[in-house]
DNA sequence: GCCATGGCTAGTA
DNA sequence: GCCATGGCTAGTA
C-alpha cells in the first residue's frame, strides 16, 4: 500500500463531492484526518483545480457561503452551483441542511 | 475583526 | 511565507 499524503486525500475526496451538493472546508480537511486543516483544503483548490480537474465549485465556507470574491470566481462559483440545482437565498447563503454533502448517510 | 492553524512550495544559498 | 478557514472575543448600541 503506498501510503496517501494528505494533500492526495483532500484531492480524492473534494473529487467524491456529486453535483448538486457542496462540502466546507473544514469537512473535507475533517474527513482526511486534520479537522484543523480547513486552509488546506482552500490551497489545494487554489493550487490544483486546473491541473487535478477538481470540482472547486463544490466547497464553501461553514456559513454555506462562497468565499471566493465575486470578481474574483464567486460568480462563476455561483453560476455552476445553480447549474447543477444548487440554490442560493437572497443574502446568497446555501441551505447546508439541504445540499451539504453527506457521505455517511447517503451511500 | 483578529489571529492560530498546518501542509506545502517557491526561491535562495 | 502562502491561503478560497474557522472560532472566539472585544466593544458598541
Amino acid at each position: 500500500m503506498t501510503r496517501q499524503t494528505f494533500t492526495e486525500r483532500l484531492i480524492g475526496l473534494i473529487r467524491r463531492i456529486p453535483a448538486g451538493k457542496v462540502a466546507t472546508y473544514g469537512q473535507i480537511a475533517a474527513m482526511a484526518g486534520n479537522p484543523r486543516a480547513a486552509r488546506q483544503v482552500a490551497r489545494v483548490l487554489h493550487a490544483c483545480s486546473q491541473k487535478e480537474d477538481l470540482p472547486w465549485h463544490r466547497v464553501v465556507n461553514r456559513e454555506g457561503r462562497i468565499a471566493l470574491e465575486t470578481s474574483a470566481g464567486g460568480a462563476e462559483q455561483k453560476r455552476l452551483l445553480e447549474s447543477e440545482g444548487v440554490e442560493f437565498d437572497l443574502a446568497g447563503v446555501i441551505d447546508l441542511d439541504v445540499f451539504l454533502w453527506r457521505p455517511d448517510l447517503l451511500r
